[in-house]
DNA sequence: AGCATTTTTGAATACGTATTCAAACTGGAA
DNA sequence: TTCCAGTTTGAATACGTATTCAAAAATGCT
């Protein structure tokens, strides 16, 4: 039977050892400068009584918590959790554990709270857009920042972003290049900067073409659940359709493919649909979307370094990362044209 | 400019204020029993400063973090951050922050040891298999805990489940109605328990009905990306192919739909495919799987619920909480049978 | 053995808060 | 005015750790 009388310390571990509660201390915290044997003594009885240093004491001497935090928004978005998944293993890897806020809820009042209690050593941001007032506070007091795949104008951090309007160049480019000369684009809330440069690299090429994007090709839609798929449904049901449509992200052009299969329009035989991310299900055979492919994995690991780096204090001068992504021609489009 | 000299405690804004450090903590704490002049002094001068109260020191003194524990493992089901969303929004409402541990990774090391620390007030674990280390460890320390949709047998904690026996013995009877008699079950490692109670739900009927699950359409993986999809392409190109599959969970059975629709297998037409778990994309209109749907908000709040419960030491014996789950029919199956 | 040097250990301390206990203050009744 | 009860405040304290500084022990050398 396990019963657990009290919360033990290292003063309680340094007594039934025989020791001080300094070697203690040093024992678990590398136990460089102690004898083998006093350490092997005292690590007898940390096992034995499953003795953890606390947390609170620790930080309050070091003022460092060993945790980071990730800010994120719609963490429905399978994006998201692609990108948590890689973030937390890194973090883990280096000892460091990871607070999620979801700045959808209520989630950014507590992450400003956070930011100036000592809480977080860093802070990752993936959704900028809501978050200026948090990011303001974090970088009033000096925290680490790393901003993934969103620029933010106010706020001077780390960002690791990925070719976003070039990309959509190439997008745009390819469709022409297919011969598709009525495009159409469909985006979500413009203040996300990923979202915003997307739009743009893809208009500049078709004004440079001769086909600027006509109006009733362009929706635009503040992620409203099923708004969408309906504009899926109204432009496949529609006789004056374009002839492919280009999205913000692949969340997008899947509930366009919902609501253009909705209404029995057939992808890519009556009009093409192309994404953009890369999240894995595009590449399921059931959905098979024609995308731009960032690389996420590499963007998060990145992310993940540069905030250590800061945290570290080795360095203070912002940076930039710069990632590549890649267009990948699958169903949703055909691919003759390549 | 926003120069920051440096950290600011309470006994700093207590001087600026004019009153002692006892003081400043009882405005910061609720403010009750102070006067009100003096709360509007103090308040003045902490948000003047920007002053947040060291999350460590209040840790150290009160032996509370404010901060919960989520376990969870394969993040990128989909199921999963449907479940994060809700859990983070709960504790976001009761002032609690949300610290994810990814127990697939090195995660569960850093979670033993988080455990001990009294860095997390109690844990939601939504992954049980490989966690009986630290839910053991939790256990001991008498760590509130709270599993959604798995069973635990050797720690004894609250409990949010579903109907998953039942519900896989209304899905069989369901497919045995609609005629179809020689069946397939796809599943996922059977340590976990939903999937081993699905799993044996599902052959009770069919032993029950004279049709016992026949070994060659039985299969059985631990997650491999591309293994479901290939026994899918194999199930597909074969001849004696059984007409329906059944899948431990609706990931799985989308995996399934891959490999099916690689080698041109339709369908309903040519085989029917049933999922389980509800998440939000088997009801897309490009996937429209039939499934079992589980209440995952109410689960997850409930689970919120029952570990604030129990963090607040209102109650010691556990409880068991049973969600009903619902077969939702899909165009994965013929729904003219129901 | 005797001394110099290095390694190992312990005592003392500070970190910032919430809370206890006693003191000071307030306002009203006698 | 005096006294009392209630309200408001401040001084003191403990929480558990990492680290500094000095003392003690161990080691190497002659």
């Amino acid at each position: 039977m396990n019963t657990f009388s009290k919360k033990l310390s290292s003063t309680d571990i340094a007594k039934l050892a025989g020791v001080s509660q300094a070697t203690v201390s040093r024992v678990l915290s590398g136990g460089s400068g102690v004898k083998p044997a006093t350490r092997e003594k005292v690590m007898e009885i940390v096992r034995q009584k499953g003795y953890r240093p606390n947390v609170f004491a620790q930080g309050m001497r070091t003022n460092h918590s060993a945790t980071v935090g990730v800010a994120v928004s719609r963490i429905t978005n399978p994006i998201v959790p692609e990108i948590l998944e890689e973030l937390t293993r890194q973090f883990a890897l280096h000892d460091r554990r990871v607070i999620v806020w979801n700045t959808d809820e209520q989630g950014e009042e507590s992450l400003i709270r956070a930011v100036g209690s000592g809480l977080i050593d860093g802070l990752v941001c993936t959704a900028a857009s809501h978050q200026i007032t948090a990011l303001q506070a974090a970088q009033n007091v000096g925290l680490p920042i790393v901003s993934i795949n969103r620029a933010i104008d106010r706020v001077q951090c780390d960002q690791v972003v990925s070719t976003n309007e070039e990309s959509a160049q190439e997008v745009a480019r390819y469709l022409i290049r297919c011969g598709k000369t009525r495009l159409g684009f469909v985006n979500g809330p413009l203040d996300r900067t990923t979202l915003a440069d997307r739009e743009a690299g893809f208009r500049a090429v078709l004004d440079h073409a001769g086909h600027p994007l006509e109006d009733k090709f362009y929706y635009q839609q503040d992620f409203h659940k099923q708004a969408f798929r309906q504009f899926g449904m109204d432009i496949g049901s529609s006789d004056a359709r374009p002839q492919a449509i280009a999205c913000g992200n692949d969340l997008i052009a899947i509930q366009i493919l919902n609501g253009l299969k909705a209404v029995g329009c057939r992808v890519p035989e009556d009009i093409w649909v192309v994404g953009f991310d890369g999240i894995e299900m595009s590449g399921w055979d059931i959905i098979d979307l024609t995308t731009v492919q960032q690389p996420v994995d590499l963007m998060a690991k990145e992310a993940a370094n540069l905030l250590l780096e800061q945290i570290s204090g080795a360095r203070t001068k912002p940076k930039v990362r710069r990632f590549r992504s890649e267009l990948v021609i699958r169903g949703s489009t055909d691919n003759m044209g390549r």
